[in-house]
RNA sequence: GUCCCCAUCGUCUAGAGGCCUAGGACACUGCCCUUUCACGGCAGCGACAGGGGUUCGAAUCCCCUUGGGGACGCCA
């Protein structure tokens, strides 16, 4: 049977580091086993579901590009589909209504606690033989409870943590609708996961507790000997407080780090190898994932989040990168900083050049700038440091070198620029700081001569002019 | 509290009983390279949580302790 996994956020915010590497894991394996990757909106409640979180995880699925097979499936749409199930539930008798209210619950809870138990629900309204119920309460909306076989074990057979046992009778009657007739969470996954057809079951370890419930009411459905999905539980992300990663840590959205200048496919790779390994590689591209990634071979084990190393490895794919691989992000950075409309080539020119000396996208872009508007001030510590007595000469000299050459290629500016130094009998950093204050503004950006290359003859001279004038009297 | 899971350098991890004097990577430190910032090269620092077993032999298997995480909703 071809395999079908699923990624079910519940739209109550974006997409954060956690929920984008379950996702990564489910979308990896149905990949690399030629099979279905589902995506579904876990938004039955619709209290805390927003349009905009919709929005928010599937911007940040497509930046991702864990593009989902088929229809995007929303919970809300399906509320016919579960109305007949829980009434089917209601009919064999395997789910009854409840007419406990939530106080009438709690207090329940809390009697369990204070006898050392586990706090559940008591039992007060399921249908036992032999059993006199209650008498209905007038104008109450009862809840609908499935009911958990009373005894015997839970196994499940879970691909990352080995076989798991769990009793049933830790487990109580959960609520499968709420008393305004809206189903709940553990009985819409299992009813989901049954439709859709998915066959393997990736998510977060905090859910493993919930499986033995989700497998009683799946057995309601296929028998005691019916076909369970497989699962797999993954481990939680922490923080580096050993806390489970939250908003304290920076966990912000997936589309945060967008922001901050990562690619996808680094945080896709960081992600991948925080809980998986295959031997000593910590750098992949998207096909060496599929061709290497298996849940099994995940850690048992929660790991911590290390913004370090994530910067360590977005700097590896920038260096990586084909220029024109850059070019989208680059113009979306520049964007934001607000240049507009640079034609593709110049980006890829740019991003060549760039790429081996950024650690993010947003360094580049932010370090791209000078190419865009005139140099409005120089930086005074740079200045400070390197605009000497003696410099203003140098850079008048350097001038009428490189107006005088024939071809802007960077060999020929590298060499000009050489000449000027030894010529003056000065060091390359006596020469080549100045140009770069001059040109630039600050005392940093790419080699001189990619620098100068990249700013075209025409600003180059006007810069160089501009400083001359600017330092010519009186510096140093 | 009850139940479940987990446990190798600060962090991510390799390790499936002898290949382990425990390997790699990030971070950190020092040196080298160098026209800036980076890159790169070399070196250093640094771990099998503790205790019992099993075995000729244990980081690897079992048990206990300790520590950490998770779950216990008419949230998902």
């Amino acid at each position: 049977m071809s395999v079908v996994t699923r990624f079910a956020p519940s739209p109550t915010g974006y997409l954060h580091i956690g929920g984008a590497r379950t996702a990564l894991y489910s979308w990896l394996h149905a990949k690399a086993n030629g099979g279905n990757f589902v995506l579904r909106i876990e938004d039955t409640d619709r209290e805390r579901s927003t349009d905009e979180a919709v929005q928010a995880i599937l911007d940040a699925m497509v930046w991702l590009n864990l593009e989902h097979d088929g229809d995007i499936y929303y919970q809300t749409q399906r509320f016919g589909r579960y109305a007949e199930v829980i009434d089917w539930l209601l009919a064999e008798g395997k789910a009854y209504k409840c007419y406990s209210s939530a106080e009438d619950v709690e207090a329940m809870r809390e009697a369990a606690r204070a006898k050392g138990e586990k706090p559940k629900y008591d039992g007060t309204w399921r249908p036992m033989p032999g059993k006199t119920l209650p008498e209905p309460p007038a104008g109450v909306d009862p809840v609908i409870r499935f009911a958990t076989p009373l005894e015997g074990d839970t196994v499940i057979h879970d691909l990352v943590k080995g076989d798991i046992t769990i009793s049933n009778t830790e487990l109580d009657d959960l609520v499968i609708a709420r008393a305004d007739g809206t189903p709940t969470y553990n009985f819409c996954v299992v009813v989901d996961d049954m439709d859709m057809g998915i066959t393997h079951v990736i998510r977060g370890d905090d859910h493993v507790n919930n499986t033995p419930r989700q497998i009683n009411i799946l057995k309601a459905f296929v028998g005691d000997d019916g076909e369970l999905p497989v699962y797999a539980h993954v481990p939680m992300i922490l923080g580096s407080d050993g806390k489970r990663l939250s908003k304290r840590h920076g966990a912000v959205g997936v589309m945060r780090y967008r922001e901050e200048g990562y690619l996808p496919e680094a945080l896709l790779n960081y992600l991948v190898r925080l809980g998986w390994a295959h031997g000593d590689q910590e750098i992949f591209t998207r096909d060496e994932m599929l061709e290497h990634f298996d849940i099994e071979n995940v850690q048992g084990g929660a790991s911590t989040f290390d913004p370090d190393k994530l910067l360590w490895v977005n700097q590896e794919h920038l260096k990586m990168a084909e220029p024109e691989a850059l070019v989208d992000e680059l113009a979306w950075h520049l964007a934001r900083e607000g240049v507009e409309n640079v034609d593709r080539a110049r980006l890829a020119e740019i991003a060549g050049i760039q790429k081996g000396r950024c650690k993010t996208m947003l360094d580049m872009a932010r370090q791209s700038l000078f190419l865009f508007s005139p140099v409005s001030e120089y930086d005074e510590k740079a200045v400070k440091k390197h605009m000497k007595a003696g410099s203003p000469a140098l850079l008048a000299d350097v001038r009428e070198r490189v107006a005088a050459l024939d071809a802007w290629d960077g060999e020929a500016l590298g060499a000009a620029v050489k000449q000027t130094a030894t010529d003056n009998e000065v060091g390359m950093g006596k020469v080549a700081q100045p140009i770069r204050i001059a040109v630039t503004g600050s005392a940093v950006s790419p080699s001189i001569d990619a620098t100068l290359l990249l700013l075209g003859r025409e600003e180059t001279l006007a810069r160089l002019d501009a400083a001359v004038a600017a330092f010519g009297d009186g510096a140093g």
